[in-house]
DNA sequence: TCATTATATCGTAAAATAACGATGAAGAAA
DNA sequence: TTTCTTCATCGTTATTTTACGATATAATGA
């Protein structure tokens, strides 16, 4: 299936997989939080959470000026129902 | 974790899910089945065939001038393991 | 109001990916 | 041996991805 292979190139980087299992221990993250976790330039990390929002597994809500991450869990069971079918 | 970012990395590609689902469903396929199946040139197909070699999804195993190619079991099921517990 | 903070986006450069046709290598068949 | 088949690899081009610093935007705080 293209949704598949759409899910799978978005958790396809290091970086992004961090994000997510950052978000998942967390349960929700400050994008402030996440910048200073990972060994990457702060624009660098918007962009990747940029491809993590587009395939949908993680939603951002505003909180003040900051923005708050988490894990969209139907996007993330959907994946994972997607990858056990396969 | 990296690992699963490789294996995510290698399916995250329709071509490449395609080559997986057709070798799962006939348990085996000789390369130019797979060739005839999807709508690329032979030497593109090669290349994912050999990004999914690399990322040891498939295992192929020569046939005389042929080249069988089936799924590994096992890394499938690493695969399948570390989504389910993401 | 003005400065600060937090985040996204822009512009850019380097590297990786995807696609193709052409070529090469190795076995099978004539 | 010569030719044919099968598949991988090469060379190339276009596109996408990754990474960075710089800049823009919007809300907060002084």
């Amino acid at each position: 299936m293209l949704e598949l292979a759409d899910l799978a190139k978005a958790i396809g980087h290091p970086a992004r997989v961090q994000i997510v299992r950052l978000l998942l221990d967390k349960n929700t993250c400050v994008a402030g939080d996440i910048f200073l976790k990972l060994p990457l330039a702060q624009s660098t990390v918007s962009q990747h959470l940029k491809v993590l929002r587009q395939a949908g597994f993680i939603i951002g809500c505003e909180d003040g000026p900051r923005v708050c991450y988490c894990v969209d869990p139907e996007i993330l069971t959907r994946f994972k129902d997607l990858v056990s079918g396969f």
